[in-house]
DNA sequence: CTGTGAATGCAACTGAGTCGCAACTACGAG
DNA sequence: CTCGTAGTTGCGACTCAGTTGCATTCACAG
């Protein structure tokens, strides 16, 4: 069952039959409005600027929710920022993480390159890809152009 | 500089000028002798079996060491066995982890495509990959023929 | 409106990973 | 071969992400 292509998840979730709280709608409300990649502590901080009450838990209850929906991604950003992990709504593109360790940025980069993959795997191992994540490492244009002076 | 196609991380290690340790050369060739993919507390296990009094803040220094170096890659297999990292030697071959949440297994596929795309994101982001991670979640064939049934 | 099963908040807990420090040791200089 | 020392280890205390059990609250079907 595909993700539907635009709407909020709040929406997707319904339509699963699971229930609408209080606390899950703030919590999808600041994953869609999210402008980068959030872990559960900044996404805990946020929901609070709105509730205050909300929470640890039901914030780890819901991505758990959310993850195994299939309506969120995990990511841990090859740990340029640390241990924890970080979390994106899933995406109809495919798209892959760069990370550069130098200036700490993660960039997004897309290709078919992982559809590609997902096919090839099929083809010759008969393995069914439901999901693949990338995550390159390395430097960034800005940085290995101030490293060439 | 490329790593050592072949010999052990221990001589890999001292070519880059590290202090060779009893402890480092325990961890390392524990590393080495590995069926599959070793997490720290599994590392901390099978190396105690031969040095009962080697600490865990070795292990975790010791692995820490090995990242920078460039020498083992981390990985989170996709969050199938729990939140730890896993370790295993960096490889000459690009390989991709293939990984099915029913059974728990996680094999391995190479394929160039990962070279492809670390060509690509050069050619179009101006990006210079050193590391590309891999991860795809999924049915495994002998998971997916029970299925069939 | 109401009953109930699911979800929440809370507080205690687990376990991975880190840190400061005193004791120890690999290894290069002599 | 010996010595000095900078780098490494073990230890114990600590931090912090994530989990769990339980009493209370709430969404929503009927």
């Amino acid at each position: 069952m595909p993700v539907a292509a635009r709407g909020s998840l709040a929406e997707a979730l319904s339509l699963r039959g699971i229930r609408l709280t209080r606390q899950r709608r703030l919590l999808l409300e600041v994953l869609d409005n999210a402008p980068g990649h959030l872990n559960a502590r900044e996404l805990l901080q946020a929901a609070r600027r709105t509730d205050p009450t909300i929470d640890r838990a039901t914030v780890y209850r819901t991505l758990h929710l959310l993850k195994t929906s299939g309506l969120v991604d995990e990511l841990d950003l090859l740990h340029l920022e640390g241990e924890e992990h970080y979390y994106e709504r899933r995406r109809t593109g495919d798209h892959v993480h760069l990370g550069c360790p130098q200036c700490g940025t993660i960039s997004e980069f897309e290709t078919d390159l992982v559809t590609k993959l997902a096919q090839e795997v099929h083809r010759r191992e008969g393995f069914t890809a439901t999901g693949v994540r990338i995550e390159v490492r390395g430097t960034c244009k800005a940085c290995g152009e101030a490293q060439a002076r």
